[in-house]
DNA sequence: ACTGTTATTTATCGTTTGATAAATGATACC
DNA sequence: GGTATCATTTATCAAACGATAAATAACAGT
């Protein structure tokens, strides 16, 4: 009832050195831009901490900045939650990790160690995972949409990769059934189920990151080989 | 601001047949027990579609009962959602299952594929993985609970099981390693993921069931006996 | 048939929460 | 240094939402 005057400061340190006389218990008065970055990038964090029905209060506190601030730069709540979207989906994905899957100089396992060192370290994020389930339960299509994205741009090339590993005959020979696809994410989800663990249930995991890598790689493609290759008995 | 009177009916058949002369349009008084069943069931589904924060009012319009009535059997709705964790997550999991994966009169392989079979049908349901999913969001430790039983009740005893298959040293030898207690996991990633795609993102899935887990234990286990048999060389 | 019990509903309260309008003040420009 | 611009805050609204109190009616027991 009694509204209490609170004490703002600034908690992200010098954003912009503006004339820095009083220690800013004042207002602050940021370029649309940056302010608006700002507002995007504590909305990730703080969605993904607390879900996309965090509350906007909340948030504006965080952010040091009142909460009708938010909707001169968003008009809505759900505008400001497919921005989140946008920024922490589109894009992450790099072409190149398609070749790098298919480039077959190397050995497959060492590919895939290396793709999935990559893939931990810019996409298997706290922030990216946790959206990303929050967005699966909330019914969102853009997982749907995610998931053909690695079908097509990865799942695909490591079965044709197995194939080749396996002395099996192409896919363009004879066509890839479902569970070969499966397979394929056997392997992801052996990665995936990881970060999983670690994020969203905050449970131990194996300390060594790499180690589990390479491990979780090695375990299961050595069982998609052995597979495929029990499946196509002839060369 | 007009209140419109809902008409409401049983839509959830007959319940218990107290004189059904009237097509009870009107209130409908059931015992204490059943309707707590009802309620508690209700918000079960409920809570799995929509989450936590599904509001009481839309949970009451679904059971066709008013709001209220869900506070005479539940004093808060933090009441109700532990009952529904409660109710979910306690008592799923069999003590037999233990005993399943360790009885040797059978191969690994297949006492793998009967449990998965029946924890597949019987623990990983649409309700149970979503509501399992939201309390990790929420951060509710029942997850870590239940990650501690299953690897004391299924994780070790399969380490334990394909150190013997392997002809590997036994635990009480050579102490298990983190990164058995992963392939371990992997196993348990490639059936989970499987239901967190079909129940969760509502992706399209391998439809043979019975194949798929066949497929998954036959991939993920032999990666886990290669691994474990080239680790310890000698018997 | 009458009556007491209590399951259920109607009405409503107080807080939370997304959103808007008006007031304020920091900064750029001249 | 004065002034216009507009980023930011203060004040507030209306709907949503958890929760409570009082009124109503279904059923059991006599």
């Amino acid at each position: 009832m009694v509204s209490v005057p609170i004490t703002r400061f600034s908690s992200l340190g010098a954003l912009k050195e503006t004339s820095p006389k009083t220690v800013a218990t004042t207002r602050q008065r940021l370029s649309p831009e940056v302010r608006e970055r700002q507002i995007v990038d504590g909305a990730i964090a703080f969605f993904a901490e607390v879900g996309l029905s965090g509350q906007t209060r909340e948030l504006a506190l965080r952010l040091s900045v009142t909460q009708p601030l938010i909707y001169r730069y968003f008009p809505t709540k759900q505008d400001l939650i497919d921005r989140v979207y946008e920024e922490v989906f589109v894009g992450r994905w790099r072409a190149e990790w398609s070749d790098l899957i298919s480039n077959r100089e190397r050995s497959l396992r060492e590919r895939l160690i290396e793709f999935y060192r990559i893939y931990a370290r810019d996409v298997l994020t706290y922030d990216w995972i946790r959206i990303y389930m929050f967005a699966g339960l909330a019914g969102e299509d853009i997982n749907r949409r995610y998931i053909s994205l690695l079908e097509d741009q990865l799942l695909v090339p490591i079965v044709r990769e197995v194939r080749a590993a396996a002395r099996a005959p192409k896919p363009s020979e004879v066509p890839v059934k479902g569970l070969e696809i499966e397979a394929a994410w056997h392997i992801h989800a052996a990665i995936f189920y990881y970060f999983v663990r670690k994020h969203i249930y905050h449970a131990k995991t194996e300390p060594d990151l790499d180690a589990f890598i390479e491990d979780a790689v090695d375990r299961t493609l050595d069982g998609a080989l052995a597979v495929t290759a029990r499946a196509f008995p002839e060369t």
